[in-house]
DNA sequence: GTTACACTTGCAACTGAGTTGCATCTAGCC
DNA sequence: GGCTAGATGCAACTCAGTTGCAAGTGTAAC
């Protein structure tokens, strides 16, 4: 099997274990996803699949059901615009922070960095962080 | 002085200072977020003085130049919809992270919280992060 | 106190993200 | 191949936020 027909056959299965259909849209929009380097937005999924014309709603509707189903992540990088990531099964339970550049608006992921407190004592006002979010300039931008 | 002309001079100030004028809606703005307990969105200030019959475009443009003048702070609690909340004086210029409640909305300011890269390789994606941001559920709300 | 004018406001029309209702279509089970 | 619950396309909608412009006003200078 070739490249192209593997990365069909992983969007459909992985598709089809969270117990949704495997429609085109559904399978172009988690191939998208799981090649992009970093996560998109509904309106660049929308534009990358234009030829395939398939509407917004149903894009929204995906990408919602997919993220009930815990197949992508949702988040928002504080432009109040959701963005839409692949979650990989080897980190499926992990929350690497996400850079956002507030130039270009180019999202990393931040793999190797994490959160350290100074004070051994838990700070009684964070209960449980779902999100780190760095804003700045990316490299280009500087 | 009574405290409500106290307050009222507070925020004349604290309008002028940051080299605005000091409008009849600017302060209202003002007042009501200084005396909020967690931050507003737009729609809730802009329900707070509906008897003041202020613009919605305006108490926007209000709160946008509050924000680019360091009075105000803008974040987003992950439904889309900014919140806007005084900067206090004797944090005006750290940046230190800030810990968002996605449930009740509270800010609270991390001094004691560092970022720490697991490699000594600096990543070359980001230049200059100008914010950091932790998004989660506070003690109250977990 | 008066005046001048840059800044601010109100209005209305707009953009763009995201949602919803409904008729039609189709993936996948038998 | 036929059936049907689930998925799609379309169109109309809501709601946050923005913009252009004419009219109004805060404030500094006189």
């Amino acid at each position: 099997m070739n490249k192209k027909a593997k990365s069909q056959e992983w969007a459909r299965e992985r598709i089809r274990s969270a117990g949704l259909r495997a429609t085109p849209a559904r399978i172009a929009t988690l191939k998208l996803l799981q090649n992009s380097e970093s996560p998109l937005t509904h309106a660049e999924v929308s534009d990358a699949l234009h030829n395939l014309e398939i509407d917004k709603a149903t894009i929204f509707r995906n990408l919602n059901d997919l993220v009930s189903k815990k197949v992508l992540r949702r988040s928002t990088l504080g432009d109040n615009v959701w963005r839409f990531e692949v979650i990989q099964d080897t980190h499926e339970h992990d929350s690497h922070p996400h850079f956002i550049c507030i130039d270009c608006g180019a999202v990393t992921c931040m793999e190797g960095v994490v959160l350290k407190q100074k004070t051994s004592l838990a700070n009684p006002l964070l209960k449980q962080v779902t999100e780190i979010l760095l804003r700045g300039q990316c490299g280009e931008c500087a």
